[in-house]
DNA sequence: GTCTATAGAAGGATAGAC
DNA sequence: GTCTATCCTTCTATAGAC
């Protein structure tokens, strides 16, 4: 029944996906994933035919996921810095819930850079810009942005929260030398990043 | 003869080195690495024994090479200011020459951590600050510089240089929407990420 | 739709000749 | 020290019964 068609399906799909972020694309085996979902391995070939398919079909909707949740930014009714302050909170509470995705997406983008170029096409980047010059421009002038500055800028804002998760493993081993945990550490993050970032950018 | 061993050998572990650094662990083929080097795969298991011990001798040998970039910056005789754009004008030019190295490190250290462990062990970070306390002592009240806060700061540091080369795939895909290129972004981010975080840090 | 069994290919590792 | 040949395991994928 169709029923059951669904949900084994997203069986397969949630097992899929720990499988994949936890050891990527390389070093996950199907026979884990079927494990996992608790059936039998031939099941993952009748749904997704091959381990290449389920993988991208995984890829393609934690991608998603992740630019989603820079989304809300650019439409919140917010002053700038409250903006920044926000994104951090929201962003790196994402990620504490979420951990490992940074490095698996990271990886496997370089490993293959043309998934996540027609995911990108589908971005109008100007656009974006020009919005929240718009909702910005009298704010503007406190700042040193210059549109020229917009790609460092922001990717210097992403790199900010987005790093930590994917340097965790050094990251992690480094702090705990000084008797701080990374939960403590990131939780601190969501202010100091948001700090860090306007002192950088105002005039 | 010993001479032969010697090149055979270094031809192996340079040809490794590429393979894996492009590949992965997971990724990369012992007949790959024959291939590149222009050997027997049997060769390989000749000198290096295993897949793992040949990993392992050049993720060591990396690791060392990076972490090695940080540590002028202990000793340079520079003001702070100077000090940040020394690091990032040395840190940049060196990943620029190995644009693959942070992903790969990245991605390998998350995915087996108790590889750098050993390697973490062996520095005095404590000390390492207290040096820099000492060596800047006159300037540090011209800045919001904790002692709590040097974890936050020296990641963030961190971020801003390696960020852009580990998330090179997307980062390159959105640049190139704005007509920019990765090699004028990453030249211009020298300066930038300098004048970023000295901007950050002054009171 | 789900299972068992197995084909078929690939990859790491070793034996043995030179 | 280097090569060819091959073993053996592992993994993806499919055939076929239920």
């Amino acid at each position: 029944m169709a029923e059951n068609d669904k949900q084994t399906e997203e069986k397969i799909f949630e097992s899929a996906t720990e499988v994949f972020v936890e050891k990527g694309m390389d070093g996950a085996r199907m026979q884990d994933i079927a494990n996992h979902a608790g059936i039998n391995k031939a099941l993952l070939h009748y749904y997704y035919r091959t381990k290449d398919h389920l993988f991208n079909a995984v890829f393609e909707k934690i991608a998603k996921k992740m630019f989603a949740k820079f989304a809300p930014v650019f439409d919140a009714n917010l002053t700038l810095e409250d903006k920044i302050r926000f994104f951090y909170k929201e962003h790196i509470t994402f990620l504490q819930n979420n951990p490992r995705l940074p490095a698996f997406l990271l990886n496997e983008i370089n490993r293959n850079p043309a998934r996540i170029r027609k995911l990108i096409q589908n971005i109008d980047i100007e656009n974006l810009w020009r919005m929240l010059e718009e909702q910005h421009k009298d704010e503007l002038n406190k700042y040193n942005i210059t549109r020229e500055s917009i790609p460092q800028l922001m990717s210097s804002i992403a790199a900010l929260s987005v790093f930590p998760f994917a340097a965790r493993g050094i990251l992690e081993g480094i702090l705990e030398k000084l008797g701080i945990s990374f939960d403590d550490y990131m939780e601190e993050r969501k202010e100091f990043a948001a700090d860090f970032v306007i002192r950088a950018i105002k005039k």
